[in-house]
DNA sequence: TTAGGCATGTAAAGTGTTACATGATTTG
DNA sequence: CAAATCATGTAACACTTTACATGCCTAA
């Protein structure tokens, strides 16, 4: 699934414009499918030549026009024949844990910057996410959910083991300790 | 950080061909940083060309001449600059969750089967990733604690929130039960 | 005898990110 | 008066993914 299936299915929610589209982005699906206007322009355009969409244009004064966009019968057609395709990925890109793999190169100062950093979008994150839990469907509610649960274990576990990797006292970081998963 | 860096930083723990990288790739990478020969092999051919590695070709019988690739001195030094660039990014692209976000547009059957995959890839990879939970340095354990911790926190949400989308009585579905995160 | 491991790579296609370009209105 | 919001898009760049291409050796 792609930026421009997931506009589509937006769109069967409610007709919209790229704008909204980018709106919905941010509040809905920034902490597991970013997307910025470079690629839900490109996609709108491509589903409107597909004609899985149509295309209204509200003239508007100072601003561009307001193209809103409304799904068609094949539209909806292929958003579901979309949804039952092949199993979905789930992918994570981590620069943070790829960097702190090599934690021991990386002086006391900058590792705890970049823990605390980590642990605080993570809260950042939690909030955001919390703000949209009690959302219009049972599945914007299940994602966000799983949003949350999963960002706290995340910031609890690198609260919780961080001394693995920082010590107030430097002598902690040669010994290796013993990491339980539970 | 991209492959590329990655590639380097492996290089600085020990020297190593293509085919060895992309099985520490496999073994330690994959769950939050994959990356394919088509990634790696263009990256050494960098690498080298950047005078950041070396490479000693060893003849071998019926096999391609193993290319063994060595970081050198500017390598060491590049590495620990990108160790301290800016703050690294942790990204998740799903579509799974995507998926599941229009639970509502799936049937029962097919809800349940992405939601029982989805536990059990990720019970797989909890693991694959304990197994090297008492790995080499402190970073790479943390790291791969952190992996079980966030893929096990994950797992359990699906399973008791699963009730939400997927009712054994069909009823259910239309109930808008009330999330709570913790 | 067949599957899997060892070992290299290229080329094209697909996708997303970032930066650029424009500009009025509203809010603090 | 500055910043944010509304509103569109393109173009270049970066990067990854996938498919292709080759071929021997070993273990089950």
């Amino acid at each position: 699934m792609d930026v421009k299936t997931l506009c589509l299915g937006l769109l069967s929610i409610r007709e919209a414009c790229g704008y909204d589209l980018k709106k919905t982005f941010e509040s809905s699906f920034k902490h597991f499918f970013p997307a910025g206007y470079g690629s839900i322009y490109p996609a709108l355009a491509d589903l409107a030549e597909a004609e899985l969409v149509n295309c209204r244009e509200i003239p508007q004064v100072g601003k561009p026009d307001r193209k809103v966009y409304r799904i068609t019968e094949a539209g909806e057609l292929a958003f579901l024949k979309a949804l039952n395709r092949t199993e979905p990925q789930h992918k994570l890109r981590s620069e943070f844990l790829a960097t702190i793999y090599f934690a021991d190169r990386i002086d006391d100062t900058r590792l705890a910057d970049l823990l605390d950093a980590r642990v605080e979008k993570l809260r950042e994150s939690i909030e955001d996410i919390s703000a949209c839990i009690d959302d219009e469907s049972p599945g914007a509610s299940f994602v966000a959910g799983f949003g949350a649960v999963v960002a706290e274990a995340a910031a609890r576990y690198i609260e919780s083991h961080r001394h693995m990797l920082v010590g107030t006292d430097n002598q902690e970081k040669d010994i290796h300790i013993k990491v339980v998963t539970g």
